[in-house]
DNA sequence: TGTCTATGTTGACGGATGTCGATGCAGCGT
DNA sequence: ACGCTGCATCGACATCCGTCAACATAGACA
């Protein structure tokens, strides 16, 4: 009667990255965009800095709140920076101070490439 | 009665990483080890061979049928070499070729690291 | 306006990393 | 023994990356 393709309406949003590692080969491009995400992750003060926001009450935290990974202030801007750039964390400016979070169904995508393929 | 602790027999084997990174902090420890998986798989080419062995049929994959992923033997050499650093893949000679398959648990352990946690 | 605090940017430095050609080594076949 | 194939290692090179001090910028407040 009809295709099994469900509605195109509504769609889950951009999956900008990450099929499941198991599941096939990756292409070139989706390697490409998924080590990136690695990639910010790979890092120990980026991956603190990026738990401590994750984990932070009310699913954001200022920079005052979570600048204590024992590395300069500078270094922590740089960090953050490359977290935002790769997509894994969000930023806004309220006042005096900059709040970040986790952008949008990031750990559910991430969670995704580690699932079991076949 | 008794404590609220299990047996300690059969624990689910040493989880080498990732508690969920929304769960609460990571101590600069845990932030290390975990980091250290991440950066193996944040490269496109190791990401792309990781892919290739995890997505191969019978779970294992010898070098030749993965090695056409654009860089020179010596490259993929070395980069097989730091997934199996990063304790990501295991390799066993058998014969002419070797076999490398995904570490037990791995792809399970790391799923955790985007569990949510609050 | 001026000053203080919070955060981002710049420039520079040293060390880590990805890449390759050349070479080494282990197994297989002749 | 010899050569051939699959894979690892070595040495060298260019580039990337994490880090910091110095400086710049943006709000808040007086």
């Amino acid at each position: 009667m009809s295709t099994t393709k469900a509605l195109p309406l509504l769609e889950p949003e951009v999956a900008p990255c990450c099929p499941p590692l198991s599941e096939r080969r990756l292409t070139a491009e989706e390697a490409e965009r998924t080590a990136a995400m690695f990639k910010a992750l790979g890092d120990p003060v980026r991956l603190r800095l990026f738990s401590a926001v994750a984990s932070h009450e009310g699913g954001e935290a200022c920079v005052c709140d979570i600048s204590d990974v024992g590395v300069s202030q500078p270094t922590v801007s740089h960090h953050l920076k490359k977290l935002r750039e790769a997509g894994l964390l969000t930023s806004e400016r309220r006042g005096t101070w900059v709040y970040y979070r986790v952008a949008p169904s990031v750990l559910a995508a991430m969670a995704t490439a580690f699932a079991p393929g076949s």
